[in-house]
DNA sequence: CTAGCAGATGTACGCTGTACGCACTGCTTG
DNA sequence: CAAGCAGTGCGTACAGCGTACATCTGCTAG
């Protein structure tokens, strides 16, 4: 084999930052943050390791232009919509985006070198409540709950990724087993009788509280 | 020096697994997770790395432990309180405690083998909302919005450990330096005349946004 | 044809978690 | 007092990690 890259059909396809940061996201959405190895990634690409090197800076400047790629998923808030549904939409696109590449939660607003779609969502949506009536105290007030809650649901529920409900259950089963039964009746009962029911529904959950979210800043924002 | 473990006195003090966690704990709140190794948590105990083997069966099970010691640090809410001072003081508990392990937030709430503390944390909060009158639809949102909103807030708050204005000024500086000025004129304005501002302090924004959600469930349970 | 150069590579280093087996300790028996 | 035993700490070793550095390769410009 040559010594410049090659994909598997032989044809020469040079690695670009692009090719290298697309396949990180592939990588990471199968594989997990700790399985994202460089190593990994480099073979994804038919490539030696150090080859990405050219491309990126390291394994952080790798992660800073994945985390951009999952900010640019999510559709900035432009149109001419009332600020109530066009922050139902982003919150529920982002949350999407989240379910998607769960390797991104925690990282998203922690990037002290924030990529270009991340800036320009943020100014979208920030753009989009002032020139709604908010002023910038609520515009803090509204961007904390809204992400803190989005955040932390997507985060909370990061590792329950239980497909199916026999999955769960034994899930719950396997936490629950080393300690005695009815040690803990409140919580018991929550689990059997709510989380295992079946066509219990995270994204209804989601929704529920965004709305809640949603009302109380509008309430806010009419008696300011 | 004998094979058997001494600390800097030259008395004898056996390992133990609280000795681990606790130091791995300390060394945690300093170092964060990712300089959370086995050789610098046995180090700081003047002991061998695999000595540590013998009390932990991993690293993930000294995390593991390490989560039930933050949800330990926390109090239950055992008295006869109504629900909603019972659960701001939870949630500011549990915001002090994020604050002071910053490397818990994020596996709290996702580790697949949680500890008693944790356990017990949970049954004495679902526990408190039953009394109160909650059914168990109505616990599993007011859960999923606070704890959503409570794990949300503190991780992206997570790293921006600023303790002065200036450094948080220098930081926000950085950040924008790649870009031409005016691209994001939103989001400029809001970091300048609002982050920046002398006086800003998170800690108001998250009872803002707490008294929003306990004000919303106060007004679903009323409706109910 | 040759020079230069950008990009891919191979080697190597220090770090990580941890499997495995040995060595030492102090207690429990006879 | 001796013997054995269970518990605990240690030393060695290995695979895998991120990545510094020097080298090699093949394309392009003259």
């Amino acid at each position: 084999m040559s010594a410049a890259a090659a994909n598997t059909e032989g044809v020469r396809v040079p690695l670009t930052r692009e090719r290298a940061v697309h396949a990180a996201v592939q990588h990471a959405d199968v594989a997990g943050l700790e399985g994202l190895t460089m190593r990994h990634v480099a073979k994804a690409l038919n490539v030696a390791p150090m080859a990405l090197y050219r491309h990126v800076a390291n394994r952080e400047d790798l992660i800073d232009a994945m985390i951009d790629v999952v900010f640019g998923e999510i559709p900035l808030p432009l149109g001419g919509a009332a600020w109530k549904p066009a922050m139902r939409d982003r919150a529920l696109s982002l949350r999407e985006a989240l379910v998607r590449h769960r390797w991104a939660i925690g990282l998203m607003e922690s990037r002290m070198r924030p990529g270009p779609a991340n800036l320009r969502h943020h100014d979208a949506v920030i753009g989009k409540l002032r020139s709604a009536g908010f002023d910038i105290a609520m515009v803090a007030h509204a961007y904390s709950l809204l992400d803190g809650y989005i955040y932390g649901f997507a985060l909370t529920r990061m590792n329950m990724p239980f497909d199916s409900e026999a999955e769960m259950d034994a899930m719950a089963q396997h936490m629950f087993e080393p300690f005695p039964a009815n040690e803990y009746p409140n919580l018991a009962e929550f689990v059997n009788t709510h989380v295992l029911k079946p066509g219990y529904d995270y994204a209804e959950e989601f929704e529920y509280g965004l709305e809640v979210i949603l009302d109380g800043l509008e309430a806010a924002l009419g008696t300011d």
